[in-house]
DNA sequence: CTGAATCCCTGCCGATACTG
DNA sequence: CAGTATCGGCAGGGATTCAG
């Protein structure tokens, strides 16, 4: 009973999606914020935005990020279909990861998200918080 | 770094904010991933985006969302400065929540997350695209 | 080099019950 | 009406170790 009208504007504060009542899989913003979830993914997209990599040279640009969570993250967006796993036979293995083209649309997206957060560390100094 | 797609605003994809390297709550990404953060989050905003709401009224638009997480949800919108608590005094107590103007800021960046999803669900049932 | 497996600890969220 | 208090289950994620 979703509503896949992608012809006209998909709004979301006056129309249909409205009707979503409960956080279910299915609703489109549920479905990218999954894609997004968890720490580090929005760090290893930023980094595969600047061009495709391989495995050590995510670790090597995020020296924090521990391997497990590596490959989980990048287990997950492949299966989300934001990267795109390239291995090559030989020796030593030669693994790189990209983008796919679901993947580079996510730039916009994180975009929007990085402009809301700057301009609210613009406006917001004023009230609370002052940092030490 | 290709091609330079628009502009020169806070861009993400080719700029200086790749010099983040862990996912540090200075970040503007991660600021607004804050702001959205937990379950519920985006439609409790979604709902407010259509204008301001009491609490029952928000529990009813929600039905399947506690008491609990409710109220832990609408003091954390109101501590990042999304939404805004009007009480007024009388009885019985009538509180109003409404969306700051930064919280209003939110639709377009809601909005960008929805169309994501949709154009993911559309791409996705059948294969991946052929690259460019 | 590129991961997968394990362990453990923390924090989220849901249900229920209670208060101003 | 508008919340808070408390508890329990479960998933997320960090460190370490092992494997192809």
């Amino acid at each position: 009973m979703a509503h896949r009208t992608v012809g006209h504007r998909p709004g979301l504060p006056d129309d249909p999606h409205t009707s979503v009542t409960a956080p279910t899989p299915a609703c489109p913003v549920e479905i990218t914020l999954a894609a997004l979830h968890g720490r580090w993914t929005t760090l290893v997209i930023r980094e595969l935005l600047r061009g495709d990599r391989s495995y050590s040279e995510l670790r090597a640009a995020l020296p924090a990020l521990s391997d497990k969570v590596l490959s989980d993250r990048l287990a997950h967006l492949a299966e989300a279909d934001v990267v795109h796993r390239d291995r090559r036979a030989g020796w030593p293995p030669r693994v790189r990861y990209a983008l796919t083209d679901q993947g580079r649309r996510l730039g916009p997206v994180l975009q929007a998200l990085w402009d809301w957060g700057a301009d609210a560390t613009v406006q917001e100094p004023g009230l609370r918080q002052p940092p030490p």
